[in-house]
DNA sequence: CCTAGATGGTCAACTTGGTTGACCACATCG
DNA sequence: CGATGTGGTCAACCAAGTTGACCATCTAGG
């Protein structure tokens, strides 16, 4: 079972991936992604540190990660309004644009699947998984990390 | 939506591993079970290139995840029949016996997801997934490598 | 047959994405 | 103020893959 949600998951990125490549785009990695969308959900200034935590990866990996991103054009570093020591990391219009395709993307791939199982069965399995993640975890934040 | 499946993925390969840290047993890595798995589930003889295809990574990526198996006793490496230059590859007692075990901690995995959610929802889980697996990609072996 | 090329397997060097450890600059609390 | 804590970076290392070179053997064509 497990092994077919591996599978799945899998499937679904390269089916995005694909997608990205014909409309140009590069295909940044999940961890990108993982670090757009929480940029986007958090209102509050993120700095790297935060941002690892989230990750649940070293304060080095995250800042490795982010120097990429930025390097690429899609998130800025801003300096911080009263700690001197610290960065806010926001998106750069590059980067929420992205963001912007990425979803779509997303849309498109789940309807392929809703337009084989129906939407019904999607809404389904996106409250039997819920339901178990709530279960193990509860209120404590769910690390997002890789799954190898 | 798919980081809902890396979420769970992850999630349910965590609590399989508490589960074999309790009985203290060393938890293998995913690659090292989907090795198990395909020498159970293949009847004919198995070499290293044969694995390597199916698990999609290169032959000494595959030589070097068997090397390390066979270290820990769980697989030997047998002198092929007919072709001198290969080995066939197999499960020792001991390897069976960590298979036999991590099929029962599996099943009790999905016992406690179907305790919440009931067995008919799992059971369309399944049947959902594997829906846009074929689609995907039909006949065509689907590839379990690595999900980041 | 017997040789040319294909195939099973290994060794070695490199890449990627993480790790730990040391460190600096600034914050904060006594 | 000074001791200690925290945001961030640099550097060295590790794990698990990659590519490339290579050897031994198998197999097909002349």
């Amino acid at each position: 079972m497990p092994l077919l949600f591996a599978m799945t998951y899998r499937a679904m990125t390269d089916q995005m991936h694909d997608r990205l490549q014909e409309l140009g785009r590069e295909p940044l990695r999940p961890a990108h992604g993982y670090v757009f969308r929480y940029l986007i959900e958090t209102p509050e200034a993120v700095t790297i540190v935060e941002l690892a935590s989230r990750l649940d990866v070293t304060k080095q990996a995250a800042s490795k990660t982010v120097a990429e991103l930025v390097g690429w054009g899609y998130i800025e570093r801003c300096p911080h309004p009263t700690d001197r020591r610290a960065q806010v990391l926001a998106l750069t219009a590059r980067g929420r644009d992205y963001v912007r395709l990425a979803d779509q993307i997303w849309t498109e791939v789940e309807q392929y699947w809703a337009g084989i199982v129906g939407q019904d069965r999607i809404e389904a399995i996106r409250q039997d998984l819920s339901a178990y993640l709530d279960s193990r975890y509860g209120d404590e934040r769910v690390k997002m990390r890789p799954v190898w």
